[in-house]
DNA sequence: ACTGGCACTCGTTACAGTCGAGTGCCAGGC
DNA sequence: GCCTGGCACTCGACTGTAACGAGTGCCAGT
């Protein structure tokens, strides 16, 4: 348990080199590479330490040493110096995100710039429905029996739903419609609308209620249930970087998870705040992701989230500047969203 | 020049082979496998001159031989037996697409069963808006300065754009607005609008012609401009399969090719008619897909495309089973849409 | 507690040799 | 004239051996 503060060095040392270099890190060239003021041998006996408590690890005897995950964690925790932005980051996060028209292009925008910025392959999601308040809803009849339902919110999204009428219903019930609806439901956050709309039910007069079950239904499927949230993706070409020594060979898991929606929002969608976290391999609950490491954060105006976005790459991955860069753009982001 | 029945079986029975193996066919195997009726020594000779002709390669002098692209192009334009789906196929189709609740249910079940049925990568273009027409266009005050603004189209298809007016406008100028709006563009085609827009604005009386200038604008822009245009994608993890051995061993340029929507529009969404394209290898345009074929056709009503759909994989692929994949698709795909 | 020295490990590279799938060509047969 | 069996040849894949060297663990000395 004894890590005195060179051990510690030693291990920021090995970690540093080993995300620079991909290549497994020997004494030597460590104390070449830092000003740690002992000889090899004195860094191999720390190492040795090291690797019995299992922060580093040999891929063959006669190899250098390559951080575990745990090393990675410990790294993150303890060892990570905040790495501020460079003006040029600043700059191209500013010029990436003003000219956005409206959210998906703020989302899109965001995506592709989060990707490029870390080289890895970017996540954000939507503001989250639950999370947002109705703005308006509208009606819009398609024929007698069909009607398009629309829904915006104060964040921006917009959804949509066919709805398919159990009796033709006159352009004027619609109207009826479309003015209770608006009237219990808008300004009220989505989470808590299941009861309003149960209530519309019971209250509609009987001659809408048949029209109004339908609707309701299908409100309460489409914005709580079901798909409520959605993600865009970017930047998952950057995989392929650093050869196919990462995510030991094959990219195949990654690219079969990055397909789940579910998976991608429980990695980035469950934070509630504005708090970062990073998850390092084998901490990853989702077994395709078990040689990746994910770095993600809430993002909102505010410290309160509307939405998550992160990054995911190689464990071998540059965590302080990959947080910075995360951090920096959900902060954006959120000050964006906040204007709306 | 001389390419007898035998010299065509041969080739189509290398193609065959090939496909199914992913390794060069020799002579002897080839007479194993398939009745042609003649010896190894022969089909040697119709070898020699498949290659002259330019038609299959040798990987290296002593191994057997792969098709190259113009081996696949012959196969395809004259070798290919046309493969009726399997009743589990028509059965999956048909499975996977009814429930669908709208557009977007429609084109996410479509895209993720292609990339399933054909163990590649799928993409769908959703239906074109400029061979839609409006139904309807709907103005939503957000604040007295702006508007959201959402366009139905007849394909189901609903965008919508945030507008900043100049100046402050009352809720009751907002309802003109949409009542001329809609008179005037309801029912056209969004290709044929941008004359009516302008009429639009020149009618339009004094006081509203301001905020009918600025939404004129932006409806020009989003609609018939921009991103008009959207595709899904599915089945990037089905890219792994194979090995390395297809795409010459890097994935990255066809990852980076799928992540721009422009290109792949290009390459699925030219579709004027339900024709099915096959581009293979080299003759693709895109220099990042010079590695992969492409199969693509349009869908929609009858014969003329709303939107096209397709898959991309390595030009080692199975061309009679995916074209009739693809094209069954298209065609379900198509009835679905002309149901709404 | 650190250091220099030393023997040891083991993956990498180079080289030689064998094996065998596959070829091209040629002489002979239907 | 076209097809076939036979044969010599090519060349990648695989195997075994040897030299190399980066890196280690350990120990005796300061």
């Amino acid at each position: 348990m004894g890590l005195d503060d060179r051990k510690l060095a030693v291990l920021r040392a090995i970690v540093e080199d080993y995300v620079a270099t991909q290549e497994p890190v020997g004494s030597k060239s460590l104390v070449e590479r830092h000003q740690l003021g002992v000889s090899p041998a004195t860094v191999r006996n720390d190492m040795a330490v090291l690797e019995e408590e299992g922060y580093i690890r040999q891929p063959h005897t006669s190899a250098g040493r390559v951080p575990t995950d745990r090393g990675y964690r410990l790294f993150v925790d303890r060892l990570t110096r905040v790495k501020p932005l460079s003006p040029a980051e600043r700059r191209a996060i500013e010029r990436f995100l003003v000219g956005a028209v409206d959210l998906d292009d703020v989302v899109h925008r965001t995506v592709r710039l989060l990707a490029q910025l870390t080289r890895q392959v970017a996540v954000v999601q939507y503001p989250s429905l639950a999370r947002s308040s109705v703005r308006h809803l509208e009606l819009v009849p398609i024929s007698t029996t069909r009607l398009m339902f629309v829904m915006i919110a104060d964040t921006g999204r917009v959804e949509q739903r066919l709805v398919e009428l159990p009796a033709p219903v006159p352009d004027d019930d619609v109207t009826d419609l479309r003015r209770l609806v608006n009237e219990k439901l808008v300004g009220s956050r989505l989470s808590e609308t299941p009861p309003l709309v149960q209530a519309l039910v019971e209250e509609s007069s009987p001659h809408l209620r048949p029209a109004m079950t339908t609707l309701s239904t299908v409100l309460l499927e489409t914005l709580v249930e079901r798909h409520e949230e959605r993600i865009a993706l970017a930047g998952t070409a950057n995989l392929t970087r650093g050869g196919l020594l990462d995510f030991q060979g094959s990219l195949r898991p990654i690219l079969e998870a990055l397909e789940e929606e579910v998976v991608m929002l429980k990695l980035i969608g469950e934070a509630e705040s504005t708090t970062t976290r990073v998850l390092i391999g084998d901490e990853n609950e989702i077994d395709n992701l078990r040689a990746a490491s994910v770095v993600s954060t809430g993002y909102g105006p505010g410290t309160t989230a509307l939405g998550g976005l992160g990054v995911l790459g190689p464990t071998r991955m540059d965590y302080p500047g990959t947080i910075a860069t995360v951090r920096a753009v959900a902060r954006y982001v959120g000050e964006l969203l906040a204007q709306n």
